[in-house]
DNA sequence: TCCTAAATTAGAGTTATTCTAATTAAAGAT
DNA sequence: ATCTTTAATTAGAATAACTCTAATTTAGGA
């Protein structure tokens, strides 16, 4: 995504523009359906970020994360028990956790039949998320 | 669950019989369907048992707590990210995160309708996790 | 009862994250 | 273009979550 257009997703969303947040989130939006290092931790996005604008402190990365999650720019992942993880991919999707590896890759959401659900009656549901555990083949 | 039974569980998956064994896997028991309280943290596992066995140190609560999920005692869940919980049920089934108050409860296994795949010819799939968020009607 | 491997312990060490309070900078108004 | 105000950034301290270490205790088989 060229510069400009990160710009415009930090405006659309209310939020100022800083190199801070601009080399974050064009690292975020750059590592989306990379094999390895999409969704990453905070810290790999630290550690990423930092080679770029080495003046960048640690709490400029959590709390750019943070605002950006809040004004759903990004999303936050909990795809293993313990571990933080972010994703600037939007498009509805669900996980694949590699067991083996610990690769964690999409899965379309087309790719899983319509789920649902005597479930509505009793909750309103705003968002779901399936995190399949497995190996690839 | 009776003592006894607890015991017949940690010795049917080759574990030492521990008071610290026994107190921890019959709290995790006890809590389970409870409204509040289950899927409780290491921490909350901690503080629950410190007042039945007061001399239980921390480190012991995490070995315990990592030595049951390994022998499939125990589930160790994913629902928010950057929290590990645990959870003695296990029957298959899904989890529902109260977004309002952070509530967690159990979905059975058969309120939410087949889901089904594309998916298996690409990946082997070993277990699947449904996380939905929502509130209670 | 004895023996040995495994479990438990207190506390130190790590890692992940947040807080604090001072400094800097974005962007609307002049 | 400059000023002003408010918000963002910073380094480092503080806290929280978890693991490691090395000494001590204990479970359970011989």
């Amino acid at each position: 995504m060229p510069p400009h257009k990160l710009r415009d997703v930090l405006e659309a969303h209310g939020l100022k523009i800083t190199p801070q947040r601009l080399v974050i989130l064009e690292y975020l939006q750059e590592v989306v359906g990379n094999k390895k290092g999409a969704h990453p931790t905070a810290d790999a996005v630290y550690e990423a970020v930092e080679a770029r604008l080495p003046s960048i402190s640690r709490a400029t990365v959590y709390n750019t994360l943070n605002t950006l999650v809040e004004a759903n720019v990004i999303k936050n992942i909990a795809s293993e028990p313990g571990v933080n993880r972010y994703d600037a991919n939007l498009d509805p999707h669900h996980h694949f956790v590699d067991t083996k590896t610990g690769e964690i890759s999409d899965i379309p959401w087309e790719m899983v039949d319509t789920l649902c659900c005597t479930l509505g009656k009793k909750y309103k549901i705003q968002d779901y998320q399936i995190t399949f555990y497995g190996e690839r083949r």
